[in-house]
DNA sequence: CCGATATATTTCAAGAATGAATATTTTGAA
DNA sequence: TTCAAAATATTCATTCTTGAAATATATCGG
């Protein structure tokens, strides 16, 4: 594994590297904001919610769902809370531990969330047109190890 | 260039890239907002605004700013008062142009960032330590190409 | 069993962010 | 020239987001 560099070549083209990422994810994360408003009526972050909850869908506690979204407690009360007004999440309260929540999505947020799922798909396949197999692999790969990297590094 | 897949394969790599992409930028962006709160006492979006004066030292108007940084009109205004109230930054009124504001770091600004720019940079070699040379190179191409792509796509 | 500690969630205050509306100034076309 | 359209920045209402404090429940060591 490399490690943090001494010369300052390979740190200011790590840096480099950082600056164009965050600008891409930003670039992308907009036309996505975008697309939901304007199609749906609906936010970015109440759309990662269900994604999360339809990819498991059994449920997640609060705690699960903070950690896998990466947002904070507190961010996650709020967004559930407004799913659930809307009819698309329902929170279940464990009988065993009482502190603990379980969220799932509603049968009609499973339908929502597959016709949002299959216009997000459609649309980030069209922001990524540039990337080809070839890229793909590369980046599947290079992402792969960042993560662990990143998750090793916190704890 | 490669286009939007007809094929299902294609769109759910360049999903599953989006994703663990997505993810990562989230992870640092956590790292480096802990970073600035706990050393620093400041806050990400307003690094991010001293990063971007910065860099351009003549200083930036509103509207580029908010360009450059993928951030609404609104927002740059909330941010940029704020660091003016801290009397890191300038608001210079245009003579002639007079909607025009440009936004300039003090010299104070230019001193503290200094600092916080130096730390910075430390945090994110160390946290993308896992990269080395050759990862950086397939990198900076397929992200040039990217950025690239998607402005042309916006308009 | 008890008390301390840890875990799970929500609430709260403050800041960040959006998009629409507003006010002002400039530009450009008839 | 003139005036409608475009451009610039701020304000506003709403939502998102954080981190800390509060609340409630569970676990563990003695």
């Amino acid at each position: 594994m490399a490690v943090p560099s001494e010369s300052s070549a390979l740190a200011t083209r790590r840096l480099k590297l950082w600056i164009r990422m965050l600008g891409v994810t930003r670039q992308v994360e907009n036309q996505l904001r975008e697309f939901l408003r304007v199609d749906f009526d609906t936010t970015l972050p109440r759309f990662d919610v269900m994604a999360a909850l339809y990819r498991r869908r059994e449920g997640l506690t609060m705690t699960d769902l903070s950690r896998t979204l990466l947002i904070s407690n507190g961010n996650t009360t709020t967004v559930v809370s407004r799913l659930v007004q809307d009819g698309l999440v329902r929170r279940l309260y464990s009988e065993e531990d009482r502190r603990r929540i379980t969220v799932t999505l509603t049968a009609e947020g499973i339908a929502r969330f597959e016709i949002l799922a299959a216009r997000h798909r459609e649309l980030i396949d069209r922001l990524f047109a540039e990337l080809g197999d070839e890229d793909l692999d590369a980046l599947r790969d290079v992402f792969r190890r960042l993560r662990d990297s990143l998750s090793a590094q916190d704890a």
